[in-house]
DNA sequence: TGTTTCTGTCAACAAGTGTTCACTCAGAAA
DNA sequence: TTTCTGAGTGAACACTTGTTGACAGAAACA
């Protein structure tokens, strides 16, 4: 609902702000300003004409206003750099309305954090239900992950460029995060028992290092000329060996040479 | 010079600024601010009773200006976060002065990467001097490295953390940094033949992964609490080992095995 | 039905932002 | 010596920002 409720006076009044007079003011934004005045998720709830419960409703804003910081960083700004009036401009919501979600950016971000969070382990949940030919399982994965990357482009872009971004807290969340998954992962190498030969911390290292890899190959997927298909596969094909690679290493690991001979 | 070239009235009269009254105000701006008044950076510079040249002024003037924007970062805050007048302030320089050196934000950013990347390339000149004992090669370079991030923690942070972080053109500019790194430490196993059996577009992908895998090394070392190093000393084992399964995995790759088979 | 709850709104605030301008005045050039 | 140059200044500008408080009005509850 939210600029349809009450609607007392014009629309958004807030939207569109004041014609911007100096072209090359704040030279760091993008210039993204009209392009899409506001993104229509919180103004459509008001549309319907059923009313809806008031818990839906405030759910409804809540996830209008974290998809409009995604929006906008698809658009190639950084979150850090956003701002709450920014946000909630795009969500189409009034500033205020926010605090009645989040107390602070931080806390939306950490919110965001956790949804990629849920959805990551359904990806594995995913990967594992689809019965893995030995062999093949790499280019598998790697298909399953380039469609995952395809269909929540915004999010895995949030996780990947955040991880070393602005706040402490979310960096510290993502990185608990990513953790979790690089155990998850570990885990289930070892049920499948490829890797036979490695010890569970070592197998956790080679995670890490793969979950490292997935998370910069997304990063070079996501500023990608979308009208260069070629780069794109020569980008997949060099992930890809990458992986092969780290996996190629991981079968050749002796663990413990007993003593790391001085 | 800066506050004391023609210090006409007070000294700096932009520094410390206001005295904040609400304290959460802008919460994510991690109360760094009465930390350090001002580094003395370019205040210090009119100290000097000996007249120095304007073009060396100029270039001081300058260096305190990307010291400063490394100095707010290394106190956690992100590149694309930073503002002009925050890095004047810190600098000790007023807003205006920022246009005699950099028309942009942006244009200091990149100064920063070109900056870091002449660094990064005397590290590898050094390293490479180091005649290197065959086998226990990792752990050399591996030391080498630590002592450099040592050495150039915020240029390295800055390198690391602004990778995907807000300006595509710095984006941009860091990768082709990080390009041409890789491909340098290509050329560089291709001399010393380790890695015989590879092929260049190989070792091109080989060395990408390695340096992916540094600049993550470098950014877990970078906010870790400074008190306990047993935990630095855990990641290093954990990145040394990293390093190893990468190398092993290389030493083993067949490259082509010829057809691709379907 | 009437009362309470609570999401979203409006208006205002103090403070900070990037940018421009006319200016000073030490060093370079004549 | 005098003139010229340009790095650094201070003040102002037009905005944007985060945050607050009183309020409207629909849903939830009695």
């Amino acid at each position: 609902m939210a600029t349809s409720v009450h609607r007392k006076r014009g629309s958004g009044s807030e939207a569109e702000g004041g014609t911007p007079k100096r072209s090359s003011k704040r030279s760091r934004a993008r210039r993204n300003e009209e392009a899409e005045p506001a993104i229509e998720s919180a103004a459509e709830a008001g549309r319907t004409e059923a009313p809806i419960s008031r818990a839906a409703q405030k759910r409804r804003t809540r996830t209008a206003l974290m998809d409009a910081a995604l929006a906008l960083m698809t658009a190639g700004r950084s979150y850090t750099s956003l701002g709450l009036r920014e946000i909630t401009r795009e969500a189409g919501v009034v500033p205020a309305s926010f605090y009645r979600h989040f107390q602070d950016l931080d806390e939306l971000g950490l919110a965001l954090v956790e949804e990629t969070g849920l959805t990551l382990r359904r990806l594995l949940r995913e990967a594992r239900k689809a019965g893995a030919p030995p062999i093949r399982i790499i280019e598998h994965s790697v298909r399953i992950y380039r469609q995952f990357v395809h269909d929540h482009r915004s999010h895995v872009l949030f996780m990947a460029s955040e991880r070393w971004g602005g706040s402490p807290l979310i960096r510290r969340s993502i990185r608990y995060e990513t953790l979790h998954f690089a155990t998850e992962m570990a885990q289930d190498l070892r049920e499948l028992s490829l890797l036979p030969g490695l010890s569970m911390s070592t197998l956790q290292t080679v995670c890490g290092l793969v979950v490292n890899t997935m998370l910069n190959a997304a990063s070079d997927f996501i500023d990608l000329p979308a009208d260069q298909p070629e780069v794109e596969e020569e980008l997949t094909q060099n992930f890809v060996r990458q992986l092969r690679v780290i996996f190629l290493g991981a079968t050749q690991w002796k663990d413990q040479p007993s003593g790391r001979k001085r």
